[in-house]
DNA sequence: CTGAAAGCGCTAACAA
DNA sequence: TTGTTAGCGCTTTCAG
C-alpha cells in the first residue's frame, strides 16, 4: 500500500509537493510534476480517501437510502439522482432500507459516520433517526414522502391527487363498487392514494366504499390475497385503484384465478408505468408517476443545499399522469 | 460536530475512555462509562467514521458495483448480497456502472480510495482496471461475468448451458427456424447465450442459423428493433431465444407489433424469470436464474475472502431452470 | 515554487 | 482501570 510519502521519496520532493502536483492546485514545476506522476503510477499509488477525507473534512459521495430496490419507481429515481451527481463530480451509493425502520435507522448512522456530503432518501416513515441528519448539519431531501420532521427539502408527487383523478377516471367509465388496494398504514403514500380514492368515491357519491378497500404490503402476495378476499366477498368490487406496481402483479394474478377480465369485469388502474404495462392482456391503465425527474430535482437540490447550507427549505410537488389503456375500459 | 474530545472534556476523563468506553473493549469502570455516554448523548455524539477507518486501516462497508439497478436480476443479487453482509455487520454500498466502462472505472476507483472491505462487481468485461482491485488487496468477487483477469472468485451460472437447453426446447417443441436475441458482442453472458443456442441448433441438425440471430443491447428498445427486422425478413424465424429480460419487452412489443401471437406463431423464450412473466398472454417461458443465490453466495465469499486473503480462488457455478410455459408451445 | 510542520478525529500501545 | 502519547495518510498554512 503505498503511500504518499513512499511517492514522495521516489520522486525526491516532499509529500506537499506530491498533493500539489496530484491535485493540480497550485502550480508546480512541469519537471517535478512528471517525476511525481512518474514514481505515483510505478508505485501504483492511490490516495486514500480516507486520510484525504479527514483532513478534507468533506466527501464527495452522497447517500442514497430507498425503500425498496426492487421497485422500479425507485431504481428511476436512483437513476436521476445519479446522473445528477455524476456530472457534478459526486459518486452515490444506494442504501437499500427495505420499508425497515431498523435498517433505514442503519444507513442513516453510517452515512453521518461516514460523513456523506448529503442524503437522499424516501422515509419510512416511522420513529427514526433522521433528525440526527438534521442535528449533524448534513444536507438531506426527502423524495416521494415527506421527513417526519417535515423540515428540509422535498420533491414528491400530488399522490392523492393523483389517486382521486384515476379513481374519477374509473367512475366515469362506468364502474359502480370501485376498491381499492393500498399500502399499509403509516406509508404516506398509501395513506394518500387511500385519500385520494375516498375524495373521488364521496365526490361521485357513492356508497360506502370501506368495505371495498383492503391495505397490504407493497408486494404482490399481499396484494393477491386482498384482491381474493374482496372478490369473494357479498358485493365484490367491479374496479380497483391498485396503489403500487408491485402489488398490481398480485392484483392481476388474483383476477385471473377468479377469471375476471380486467377492464370488462373488473377495471384496474394502478400506480406506475412499469415497462410491462402495455404487455398484459388487456393493456393496463397506469398512473404514471415522473421518478427519474424527481431524482434528477432531488440531486439538484441537494448540491444546491450542500453549496449553501442557509437556503430555506423547499417543496416540489411534480405533476403524474394518468394513461387510461384498457384495462379500464368496460368495453373494447 | 462534537468530537470524541468533547465528550472527554464533558465527562471529566481522556478520549481514550471515551473510545474504550463507547467500543465496549477492554473494560471500564461502569461510573466512569456510564458519565461518558451521558455525555456523548447530550453532545450528540456521532464517532467520526473517518478517522476510525484511517485509524483502523478497515472499513466495514462493501461495495457491490453492478452494471444495471433496473434489472430485476441485479437487484435480486443485491438482496442476496446485502442479507448477509447486514448479519456480519457489514453495510453494503451499491454502485450503478450502467454496463458503463467509464463509470465501473470511476466506482472501481471510489471503492479503493475510500477503501472498502471488498467488492463485488459483475465486470462490464472491457478494458478496465478492475486489476487494481488485485494489485491493492482488496478482495472481490465477481458476479454473472467472470474478470478479465480471470484470478478471484467467481459466482455464475452455466449459461451456455442453460441457453443451449432453452433452444432444445424450442426446437422440441417443433419450432424449425428458432433465431436468438442476444447482447452485445462482448459481454459474456451475450456472448454464451449465442453460443449455447448455437450449440442447439448445430446439434439438431438445422440449417445455418446465423440470419436469425441479432445482438442489441441489453434493453427493450434495441431488441424490438431487431425483431422487427428478423420478422420482416425473407424467412423471419417461427422462434426465438431472448437473452434478458428487458429485452424480452421489446421482443413481445414487435411481435404484437406484427400481430403475431406469442407461442402459437413465434415461440419464445426468454433468460429471467421476472415477475410478470405470468400476466403476459400467453404467460413466458423463462430460463430462472437463482440471482437471489447468486448474491448470496457471492457475499459468503466475500467475507471469507476478507477474513482469509490466502484462500484459494474459486468458480461457482449454479444452475438456471426452465420454465415452460406457454410461450413456447404451438397449440394450446 | 517548494518544504517543514501542524493537525483532521480516532484508536492502540505503553505507562502509571 | 485509566491516562499519555504516537501516529493512520493526507492537505494546507506558513516560511523560505
Amino acid at each position: 500500500m503505498a503511500t504518499i510519502s513512499d511517492v514522495a521519496a521516489k520522486a525526491g520532493v516532499s509529500t506537499a509537493t506530491v498533493s500539489r502536483a496530484l491535485n493540480g492546485k497550485s502550480t508546480v514545476d512541469p519537471e517535478l510534476a512528471a517525476r511525481v506522476v512518474a514514481a505515483a503510477s510505478e508505485l501504483g499509488y492511490h490516495p486514500n480517501g480516507l486520510a484525504r477525507n479527514l483532513r478534507r473534512q468533506e466527501t464527495a459521495v452522497l447517500a442514497l437510502i430507498i425503500s425498496d430496490v426492487e421497485n422500479p419507481f425507485f431504481t428511476a429515481i436512483a437513476r436521476g439522482v445519479e446522473d445528477v451527481a455524476q456530472t457534478a463530480g459526486y459518486s452515490v451509493v444506494l442504501c437499500n432500507s427495505d420499508e425497515n425502520e431498523e435498517k433505514e435507522r442503519r444507513y442513516v448512522d453510517v452515512a453521518v459516520q461516514e460523513r456523506v456530503a448529503g442524503v437522499v432518501l424516501s422515509p419510512t416513515g416511522g420513529a427514526t433517526n433522521v433528525d440526527v441528519l438534521h442535528s449533524r448539519g448534513t444536507p438531506v431531501v426527502a423524495v416521494d414522502r415527506p421527513l417526519p420532521g417535515a423540515t428540509g427539502d422535498l420533491v414528491n408527487v400530488d399522490t392523492r391527487l393523483a389517486a382521486q383523478e384515476a379513481a374519477t377516471h374509473l367512475i366515469e367509465a362506468g364502474y359502480r363498487r370501485v376498491g381499492c388496494i393500498s399500502g399499509p398504514a403509516g406509508i404516506r403514500t398509501a395513506d394518500d392514494r387511500l385519500a385520494g380514492y375516498r375524495d373521488a368515491v364521496r365526490a361521485a357519491g357513492h356508497p360506502d366504499g370501506a368495505a371495498r378497500v383492503r391495505r397490504a404490503e407493497y408486494r404482490a402476495a399481499g396484494a393477491r390475497d386482498a384482491t381474493l378476499d374482496l372478490l369473494d366477498a357479498a358485493e365484490p368490487p367491479d374496479a380497483l385503484l391498485v396503489a403500487n406496481s408491485a402489488q398490481a402483479i398480485g392484483v392481476l394474478e388474483a383476477l385471473s384465478l377468479r377469471e375476471q377480465r380486467p377492464g370488462r369485469d373488473v377495471g384496474v388502474v394502478a400506480f406506475d408505468d412499469v415497462p410491462w404495462a402495455t404487455l398484459v392482456d388487456p393493456p393496463l391503465s397506469v398512473v404514471a408517476q415522473p421518478a427519474y425527474e424527481i431524482g434528477r430535482v432531488a440531486a439538484e437540490l441537494l448540491l444546491a443545499r450542500i453549496a449553501d447550507s442557509s437556503r430555506v427549505p423547499t417543496t416540489t410537488t411534480l405533476g403524474a399522469r394518468l394513461i387510461a389503456r384498457h384495462s379500464s375500459r368496460r368495453h373494447g
